[in-house]
DNA sequence: GGGTCTATGTATAAATA
DNA sequence: TTATTTATACATAGACC
């Protein structure tokens, strides 16, 4: 019953921590509705329970008084609400561009740029890497360049195959041609493009796989 | 002298509305302070005076504070657009986040890892570059160690003349002992530290440089 | 504006419901 | 949780510096 010199410290008895905000919280609002009215003042008052419950007091609209004060904070130099969000992405970005020039730099150094800041045994191991870098690029290249030499022969033969069956087709044709008698200019074939062409919309079932002669055989 | 009731009404008088106005504002921040530390809560008091003048007490952070208002209001109802500069912050994000995933392919490409996005003409240029920055990297390494042997032969030659110069003054003091008449065991020196160190006390000017000698020889 | 003093009004801790 | 009670701590009006 004997009430106590109050500490200011924070009160551990959760139940009694609880009954203390509610009263205090009271009477700082009731305070802070005194001031506002009595000194014609405007004033915003934001508290947040434990369970994060929100009060607050605004003696003109809320967000007039936030946006004064934001102004005024802006006014000051203190940096305006950057906001959780904000502040995240700031330190996201900052983290990026750190790893960004990290990366940057070894990809500099690794192109031989850039050394200045390395040591021997830096330069070493550096050189390590570019060495087993460079026997599996140069190993991949071969192995590509192998499949691709074999997948070329390959069509290589299919096209002469395809080759010899038209100028097959063809020679039959001529001998046909031959026998009904009509010996036209446009029939003796010194030009092949000209011949399969020609032949195309009266043979459609041999000109298959034509069109798959335009790869081109590059090689770096 | 007498206190009166206080009326919670707007004070006509200026002074005594500004003396108020000083003692009440006290009072609140201080009671404010007090909620927060006894209870334990996040809170926000901003208050302005008739002259503009901004006074606020933020338990944590003030701008915690009013961005989780801003958030508990904006789950209430009231969205608010995102902010020029979150959505700028997010942009570059998102940039920093693209470069750093392509500077990280090219590197571990460089490395010889990821080859399979990349064409013969792709893995030609890798190996060329590659190549100069291995070449480069060889050069410099080259240089540096040349260098670092330039030096350390130069280092081994002062340590060679202050080792001559040592075992002289040692011959010296040797001859001056034995003409005193004293043989002790301390003077057999069968060990070049142990006499250094004995004589070290003795002939002090003789002594610089020996710490000198802690310079290793690490090559790569 | 700020500090001090004193009388007195007010807030609130603790107990209780 | 909230309301009431009571004793007491605290805030502050008014006066003065």
């Amino acid at each position: 019953m004997v009430r106590q010199k109050t500490q200011i410290r924070k009160i551990e008895n959760l139940a009694a921590r609880q009954v203390t905000f509610s009263k205090r919280r009271r009477g700082l609002f009731k305070k802070a509705q005194e001031l506002s009215t009595l000194c014609d003042i405007d004033m915003a008052l934001i508290v947040f329970s434990a369970t994060g419950k929100l009060f607050h007091y605004p003696s003109s609209s809320m967000n007039q008084v936030l946006e004064r004060h934001r102004l005024q904070s802006e006014n000051v130099g203190e940096l305006q609400q950057p906001s959780r969000e904000m502040q995240i992405e700031c330190r996201k970005s900052a983290m990026l561009s750190k790893e960004l020039a990290e990366k940057a730099l070894e990809l500099r150094q690794m192109k031989g740029q850039d050394l200045q800041g390395l040591d021997i045994k830096g330069l070493d191991k550096l050189e390590a890497i570019l060495d087993s870098g460079l026997v599996e690029v140069v190993k991949t290249k071969g192995e590509r360049m192998l499949k691709e030499i074999s997948t070329l022969k390959k069509k290589e033969a299919q096209l002469l195959e395809e080759n010899a069956h038209l100028k097959q087709q063809l020679a039959m044709m001529d001998t046909s041609i031959g026998q009904m008698g009509i010996h036209d200019q446009c029939c003796d074939h010194h030009s092949l493009e000209l011949t399969i062409s020609s032949l195309s919309s009266r043979v459609p079932p041999q000109n298959y796989h034509i069109s798959s002669s335009d790869t081109c055989l590059k090689l770096g």
